[in-house]
RNA sequence: GCGCCCGUAGCUCAGCUGGAUAGAGUACCGCCCUCCGAAGGCGGGGGUCACAGGUUCAAAUCCUGUCGGGCGCGCCA
């Protein structure tokens, strides 16, 4: 609809060009927008004053010139010249019912469009180290990821979604380490369990398992395994130093295999149950990409090789350093330190040269935004690699603070106090949950009330939403036990009785869908998509309060009826688009 | 100290990316079921858009500075 005006404010533009009224230069893209008040008409554009600078003459006359060049259309009813020189566009009627037909044919289609030409886009969001499972921080960046793709989708872009496995590395490290340490105390080990160790129930249970499955052949005595070890942090010593003590002894003692094996069985244990509890959260990944597996096929020397031929890499005490500053980054960085491992930035790098060797015409990495400060560096590596950085869109997710009885819920993975996603999950559900997630742009700073989340409230939006779409269920519901008949042909009824004022309301608002779709997947702001429902639902609640749809007119009834079933489709397509479900009753 | 994000109603947040009289939810107060679901509707009060300059026809929105809050500045991942 507003796509149709637009044309329409193109061609008198060209028509204006041609008189040599408007320099052709000063050309820009007509912004159209849809006002506030009822009162300026339906849509509205400022176009006559951006140009009356260029054109050399004031905005109001120049409106006047454009609605004289403006073509015939049997949409708009009137075109007004307001304030200092918009142009208010008033749309008939019948432009508005001939939505209602078009949208129930379109079903699950209505909203959806091929703007992104069939794109390619990666999308890669919560890649959480697989330390622990994940709690509800990472929550937030899961939503608001599978929503922007599944938005991106919508519009007609090529989805890839992804999920990076930081499966190498020394946190890694820590982890096995932990479950052995842990696997040793069931064992009847006496043993003081590092600062640094990961100290989750879940540990305890990886242990378990080990210990149930494989008895004492992963043993050595606790005396053995502290032997000349660094004192920890509370007895003095130092917390990283003690705990690498205790990585390489139970490499040494456990030998290659049996290490690897602990290591996996952690590794693993807790990637299925990321995988389960993402799933279960209503997000589906494409595709787990290992990073592990950069190292094992020659990716990450290949990206380190390329930036040494051309240039950016030197030594320095020992490692060798990437010129990242000669991008904008404000401190060079380490990519192979001086023990010969490579960082895990240097997997970052090949792991980003991989994404755009893959192909893809944008690639979205979601973000915790306290790793802001790592965005200058891939950028720069990209750079450095001759790749295009403007490829790599960097969304930071703000985090969400978590209140209990009004007072901030303190987290850490390590010490195992926070609250895990499916906890989270299993006591609000996933639709609450998701909605609630994604109510917020991404940049602002997120309070989420835990027991407000809990509570199964009114406050809670999502259920405002969803009751809109029971409502709906439940008058077709009774129109079926009354015996009442329900034209099924949208096209075989008069739209023209549907007069009230509350009735034009929620047809706007339905009109309004596809622009909403389409801005809240070019902007990456689902927030509009949720804002919307809210804004249909009330249109709708307020509509039943004001009228009854099961009546004798049946003309009418008809009408009424079919513009329900419409509202119905778009709140489900919507609800859809975020996940969340569209119950029949509540 | 430097960098990024934020500052709008008592609270939580929108504000269509520069437009017309700054809006919702919540909380508070008052109404509305003999009626398709009251998980609903209607009405009311509540604002120095942190502050100060600047840019222009037009600024909550863009620029500069100040103040306040969050986060980040490892050869950790």
């Amino acid at each position: 609809m507003k796509k149709q005006i637009e044309q329409l404010i193109q061609a008198a533009l060209k028509q204006l060009v041609l008189g040599g009224v408007i320099p052709q230069e000063a050309m820009p893209v007509p912004k159209i927008e849809r006002t506030k008040d009822s009162r300026h008409g339906d849509f509205a554009t400022n176009i006559a004053m951006a140009l009356a600078r260029p054109a050399r003459t004031n905005p109001r006359e120049l409106a006047q010139r454009l609605l004289d060049a403006l073509p015939a259309s049997d949409l708009i009813e009137r075109c007004d010249i307001a304030g200092p020189g918009f142009i208010n566009f008033t749309l008939t009627a019948t432009a508005y019912h001939s939505l209602i037909p078009a949208i129930i044919e379109q079903g699950h289609g209505y909203g959806r469009s091929e703007l992104g030409k069939g794109k390619r886009i990666q999308v890669e969001f919560v890649s959480a180290n697989p330390t622990g499972p994940l709690h509800v921080g990472h929550g937030r960046g899961a939503a608001y990821g599978s929503v922007v793709a599944d938005l991106l989708q919508a519009i007609g872009f090529d989805v890839h979604r992804e999920y990076y496995v930081n499966d190498a590395g020394r946190q890694m490290d820590i982890l096995a380490t932990s479950v052995w340490l842990r696997y040793l105390e069931l064992c009847d080990e006496a043993l003081t369990f590092p600062a640094n160790g990961y100290r989750g129930d879940y540990v305890w249970d990886i242990a378990a398992t080990l210990h149930r499955d494989h008895g004492e052949a992963y043993r050595h005595d606790a005396e053995t395994v502290f032997h000349n070890i660094p004192a920890d942090e509370p007895a003095g010593g130092d917390k990283e130093a003690h705990i690498d003590g205790l990585i390489d002894r139970a490499k040494q003692l456990l030998g290659d295999n049996r290490y690897r094996f602990v290591f996996e069985l952690g590794l693993n244990t807790i990637l299925d149950d990321i995988r389960d509890d993402l799933g279960l959260f209503g997000v589906n990944y494409d595709e787990w990409y290992s990073e592990r597996s950069l190292t094992e096929s020659g990716s990450v020397t290949r990206a380190i090789e390329r930036l040494r031929s051309a240039g950016h890499l030197y030594d320095k005490d020992g490692a060798v350093w990437f010129r990242s500053t000669d991008y904008g980054d404000e401190k060079d960085r380490v990519v192979i330190r001086d023990n010969g491992q490579t960082t895990y930035f240097a997997s970052d790098i090949a792991y980003h040269m991989d994404k755009l060797e893959r192909g893809f015409d944008r690639v979205i990495d979601v973000w915790g935004a306290d790793h802001h400060g790592y965005v200058p560096r891939v950028k720069a590596a990209l750079q450095a690699l001759g790749d295009d950085p403007s490829k790599l869109d960097v969304l930071l997710v703000q985090f969400a603070i978590l209140y209990r009885s009004g007072e901030k819920v303190q987290m850490s993975t390590r010490s195992g106090q926070f609250v895990t996603l499916r906890e989270l999950r299993k006591e609000v559900g996933a639709d609450a949950a998701r909605f609630f997630y994604v109510m917020r742009k991404c940049e602002q700073h997120m309070d989420f009330d835990l027991d407000l989340a809990k509570s199964q409230s009114n406050d809670n939006p999502v259920y405002y939403v969803q009751y809109a779409h029971a409502r709906i269920c439940s008058v077709f519901q009774q129109a079926a036990e009354q015996s009442i008949s329900v034209e099924d042909d949208p096209t075989a009824v008069d739209y023209a009785l549907l007069s009230e004022s509350h009735e034009q309301a929620l047809i706007t608002s339905l009109a309004r869908y596809p622009e909403i779709v389409e801005a809240a997947a070019l902007h990456e702001e689902p927030h509009q998509l949720t804002h919307y429902l809210r804004d249909l639902a009330n249109d709708f609640h307020t509509y039943y309060n004001a009228h009854k749809f099961l009546i004798q007119d049946t003309a009418l009834r008809n009408a009424r009826l079919q513009l329900i079933l419409a509202t119905r489709q778009v709140v489900r397509n919507g609800l859809n688009l975020l996940g969340v479900s569209a119950p029949e009753k509540m």
